[in-house]
DNA sequence: TCAAAAAGTTAGCCATGGCTAAATTAGTTG
DNA sequence: CAACTAATTTAGCCATGGCTAACTTTTTGA
């Protein structure tokens, strides 16, 4: 039986977390790779900020990083990066839906996106494919709105 | 000219501020007062954190407080409790025509309702209304999920 | 090649919002 | 009305996740 050495608990991943992966995998994905200056930028948050927690990521073993050098996600943090960029482009396609303002679909899908769970997300997603389906209820919602 | 004493700033509240708030309104109308150890039963918070909250939300006019006796909202403190209440409501009745539990739907909610901002409240007002008259789209919609 | 610039890290700070333990106040009851 | 109990407060702690300033490492270009 080998050593029972430190445990690393699963560890519930916060909204900071999963904004930090979730721009870490676009950045790879548009420029292929993501510095600690790129993801600071992108993030609006300072390179120290981000220092930190790209260790903290790696402590957890999300992503690999060589300081000073450049990080890669582990398969850990790519699944946990693709889930919640399902979850903010649901929420973006179903907000776009009802004909809202793209600043303000941003502004509550970053945040929203960290407290739906998985039922939510699939009862959304057959939700917003019907409403595809079916435009005609949106036109219908879209007239409400305005009437307001 | 008066005095430029300490100004009070806005204070954009918080989710853990729009909490307590919903939570002690619902308090007084339920049982007419919200003492501290209501609010911490209620919200599974200690007691000690409460009373720090409560002074918080004090220094803030959102409601006024008297060490050792009880609170009550301000007007500022109750508007803004009935429009946290609002959106907790309106996130429910949404959530609950697609068909999830009620468990799921209280976790996300709770969570949710603290990034909606007026727009997107008054899309899901409309869309939800539409829903209720229109109960076909959702019988396809909950078949999808079935189908999960 | 080597100095300046850019990138990254560290140290130390802060606010928020939790917690427990201990002290204090208020309420109840024999 | 005194003592017990319940409620409340205070003190001190912690994790998270920001920040700036100062320092170090890497990259770049004359
Ligand atoms: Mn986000
Ligand atoms: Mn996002
Ligand atoms: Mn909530
Ligand atoms: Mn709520």
């Amino acid at each position: 039986m080998p050593a029972p050495t430190s445990i690393r608990l699963p560890a519930r991943s916060s909204a900071a977390v999963e904004d930090y992966l979730e721009r870490i995998l676009e950045l790879i994905n548009t420029k292929g790779y993501a510095r600690v200056v790129d993801i600071a930028q992108s993030l609006k948050i300072s390179q120290a900020s981000v220092t930190n927690m790209v260790q903290r990521l790696d402590a957890e073993g999300l992503l690999k990083y060589e300081k000073y050098r450049g990080l890669a996600l582990t398969t850990a943090g790519e699944a946990l990066a693709r889930n919640i960029t399902r979850r903010h482009q649901l929420l973006t396609d179903f907000l776009k839906l009802l004909g809202l303002d793209d600043d303000v679909i941003y502004h509550d899908v970053e945040g929203m996106e960290h407290h739906i769970s998985p039922p939510t997300v699939r009862a959304i997603e057959a939700l917003t494919e019907q409403l595809q389906r079916h435009p005609a209820l949106l036109v219908k919602v879209r007239k409400d709105i305005d009437e307001n």
